[in-house]
DNA sequence: GCCTAGGTCCCGTGC
DNA sequence: GCACGGGGCCTAGGC
């Protein structure tokens, strides 16, 4: 019962060629893989995608432009293609099964309650739908989705009195889309492998510092890093100076606040108790707030300036020079 | 030089109905208004949209299914609309421009520098381009975009030895996503003026209890809200009990952490100083972890279950009575 | 502009 | 499963 991957595109349009191209999911008769058929301009029906598991042909069309289409087919279906009328709700539904994304965009009002309660009436706006069925709702404008649900949600595709709704659910929490009309609808089969990789995160900052821990002071020397501290709290970096004093280093990668100070503060008397000696503490960050380097001079705690930039090219030095040897 | 609103869409296509519409949005030559084309699948060629401006009609074509079409217009255009070739470049920076919400998905390359450092390599995205000049970038799954950038960022779009790049950028932070093929572009003219309203929230448990302060304890009399702890914190709400001890209250809409428990203990510190008297300190949340419970018993904090729902019905209710009233 | 605190924060990690 | 802390957090509100 496997399906067939084809990508990355079933609902197509495209911009650039003042084409459009309508193409339909539907599954193979064959197997249970699915397949594509694409209405053309001319009222032609071609079939692209893989058919690997019907036929053995390894052909993959990857995107569908009509003057670059390579691998055509016309697949071996008794029913007519331009007969199948698929209402929204299958059209949605099935994308949604086969793990498509799908973005809508249509007029709407939506509830959530969970954790909170909100009400956001009429409006335009862009549903989308993951293949993790984590569901966002954004407006024209904002960086954060008005509305959301994080991943696994129970997404349930739903036509009431002719009027289109996803109900998204977690534990405890709904979220539920009304459209007003039927909203624009894309799926898209979208493949992305690649690996994210991020840098001068405050793991950077760490790990630069236990390669090269004068970083924070000549003769500083790292012992454990996330060492526990009390019942519920850890330093980021846990050592000794020069002259064999404890010392504890807390690691932000941006401006640190008094906040930051505060819990390190915290930290130095935990350990205290701990030891019965007061340690020392620094905190390393590219800067500090004014009230905090207030902070930082009552509680005695030093500041070591640190951006994790620097951190990174530090790490991706020594990553180079292993590579060599 | 006010141009015409046209709502909603400009690059259409109907899912619904299994017919494309490829929709160009062009200057009108009268005024400055914006109007559209549209090729329909017979070759025809269409004008919808407002063109109120222009010729005084009222006519507004809000969404384009070809069996639906109400209102159209051939418009006086001596330049030949088939004959107009826009660069998806072009096309972008118009609905930009235009103020358009841009979705464009495809397969792309990422690269952030900024606060941090980030790379992405091939593969099929979401990216979105907002009114306000917001940018996101979604990968198929994960509720948080993968790259972004906020409101008020330079959005830049280019073309490059054929590559269809975007540029967002803001004060030392630089996005680069490079196409690698032309992506699916759409275009929306999104209208969404609703206010959006939350229940539930830590704003709503303050306002609760200033309306009804024995949801903290009989006899307790809120004086000020946020007041200021200090150089830099501040409590939720500052009062006195029954007995006119001074009473600080922290509210937390979600379980209380430990961290939670040691902010007001900070606070408790500081008011103890100010005052010479130590303050009784509640801290009202619908639950607490482990660790907070053990921390609000050495700390000498009290604890008062209760829920942000709970705050959101009383005031509701008051609201309801006042109504009447 | 700086700074503080909230968030339906989400998300990873460690226990 | 709970709990804790990071995040390019973003965003709102105060000063």
């Amino acid at each position: 019962m496997a399906s067939c991957r084809l990508r990355p595109l079933l609902y197509h349009c495209s911009f650039a060629s003042k084409v459009c191209l309508h193409v339909l999911l539907s599954p193979c008769s064959s197997c249970s893989c699915p397949w594509i058929i694409g209405h053309f301009e001319r009222g032609q029906v071609f079939a692209y995608g893989s058919l690997r598991r019907c036929l053995g042909s390894a052909c993959l069309v990857l995107h569908l432009f009509p003057r670059q289409i390579r691998h055509t087919y016309s697949h071996p279906r008794t029913a007519k293609p331009s007969t199948v009328k698929m209402s929204w709700l299958d059209k949605a539904r099935k994308a949604l099964a086969a793990g498509h994304v799908l973005i809508m965009v249509g007029l709407c009002i939506i509830e959530y309650e969970g954790r909170a309660v909100s009400k956001l009436g009429e409006g335009e706006r862009i549903v989308i739908i993951k293949k993790d069925r984590s569901i966002l709702v954004h407006r024209p404008i904002g960086h954060e989705p008005v509305n959301w649900q994080p991943h696994r949600s129970k997404i349930e595709l739903i036509e009431e009195n002719g009027r289109r709704i996803i109900k998204a659910s977690r534990a405890n929490e709904l979220l539920k889309i009304v459209f007003l009309n039927e909203p624009e609808t894309y799926a898209f089969q979208l493949s992305d492998d690649a690996e994210f990789e991020m840098y001068a995160s405050e793991v950077e900052m760490k790990e630069a510092v236990l390669l090269q821990p004068d970083l924070i002071e000549e003769g500083f020397t790292p012992l454990t890093d996330e060492r526990k501290v009390g019942r519920t709290g850890r330093v980021d970096i846990f050592g000794v100076d020069r002259n064999g004093c404890m010392t504890v280093v807390e690691l932000k990668r941006r401006t640190a606040t008094t906040n930051d100070v505060k819990q390190l503060q915290q930290y130095v008397e935990e350990l205290s108790r701990e030891f019965g000696k007061k340690p020392r503490a620094i905190l390393a960050a590219p800067s500090a707030t004014k009230s905090a380097i207030t902070f930082l001079k009552t509680a005695k705690i030093e500041f070591r300036c640190l951006t994790p930039k620097t951190c990174s090219k530090i790490i991706r030095r020594r990553n180079g020079l292993d590579a060599h040897l």
